[in-house]
DNA sequence: GTCATATTCAAACAAACGTAAGAACTATAT
DNA sequence: ATATAGTTCTTACGTTTGTTTGAATATGAC
């Protein structure tokens, strides 16, 4: 079930509409531009995943099913060992796992960091089905910012932790580009990318 | 030459092209759908500007002209006012102009300002029109930067003058939706927003 | 080997795309 | 009124789009 040739086209049809997603968007994105990279027949996206917009869903799951729970379960450790969450540690959950993750996906890190960009600002019914798989870590997030900054109305937090989002998506989609914060993918320079981003935001969360 | 009937299309299919390119990108928007909406015929697109292309340069240049105009006086002012500016100041000259700029444009503000959310997230070939008439304010805000903040590399101060813009162009994106910062656009409310960006930003610049 | 099932393939579909050509119409100037 | 230039219209070209169909091939069970 994991390793025939069914299951590999599959997944090289699913590989390269990432990265042509990432790069074009999804109405800039032709089925016969994927097929062709992933040199697969036509039909082969249609009896797989049923549809375009499908195979965007199943992208986009992929990635967003690792993300949220990487988050939530840092959010989980912190609160575990401590009551009264900083600023800081909220960020941290919040931002290293996208950024781990991200650099243990190997050949596809770059793509996968994009296509998350791209998810954002897709026109409403495409990135409604990205939300949709992204929006589970929402909540606890708010809560914890909740509970750290009292002073604050729901609503202040709520376009301030949108805005951390959109600083730490267009971390990732520049990554490697010159004058870039992420320059590679090691362990040690994620970390630190992940350090500088959560001192960069956290005076914001604050202010 | 300003009221004749040929300019009213003319503009019409820049006021809708605007709208349409910004809900649903460069390849997300047919001209037909320009057209069909702006009430005007099919190949007046081509007579008037030529390609798609160049119908969203035009809309590019239009709005990024006053930007950038706006943004290097306000600098200007500040350093004809005082030698050493604060960090504050200078993120002020280059958020309150757009601000103000997108708010003064009646009905056109709001799609005015998601369409300059959509310029950073084009695919490479659409995005270079857009990022090159834009490009007339990096210079003189990375100086005014570096000779602020002189203890960061130049690299740093980039990479951060790019979120800054990313935090910027998301506000400007989100603009009255639920739970957004910006509610109307009231010149009041827009100063507000201003300030308020220039605290969320000012320390992370710093850091 | 035989059958059923799963997967690939070539071919075609109607629809939508950007662009172009030429006729029709309007306005301006002489 | 006539000629000229500017603008709009209809029509159509050649591609490209997502999706479907039915035949061909591969895979696995008995």
């Amino acid at each position: 079930m994991t390793s025939n040739s069914s299951n590999d086209t599959k997944e090289k049809i699913l590989n390269v509409a990432e990265r042509l997603f990432a790069e074009n968007g999804f109405a800039g994105t032709s089925l016969r531009s994927i097929i062709s990279e992933a040199e697969v027949n036509l039909s082969a996206v249609n009896y797989h995943y049923g549809s375009k917009e499908e195979l965007f869903h199943a992208v986009v799951a992929r990635i967003a099913k690792s993300v949220v729970k990487g988050q939530l379960e840092k959010l989980g450790q912190f609160e575990a060992d401590n009551n009264n969450l900083t600023v800081e540690e909220i960020l941290e959950a919040f931002i290293a796992p996208p950024l781990q993750i991200v650099l243990n996906s190997g050949d596809r890190s770059l793509h996968c960091a994009r296509f998350m960009g791209r998810c954002r600002v897709e026109p409403d019914s495409i990135r409604e089905i990205a939300e949709q798989e992204f929006r589970g870590n929402q909540k606890a997030f708010l809560d914890a910012f909740g509970r750290s900054l009292p002073d604050f109305s729901r609503t202040e937090l709520a376009w301030k932790l949108d805005l951390a989002i959109a600083v730490l998506v267009r971390t990732l989609s520049e990554a490697k580009k010159p004058n870039a914060l992420i320059q590679d993918t090691s362990p040690e320079h994620i970390q630190a990318v992940a350090s500088k981003l959560v001192s960069f935001l956290a005076s914001g969360l604050r202010s």
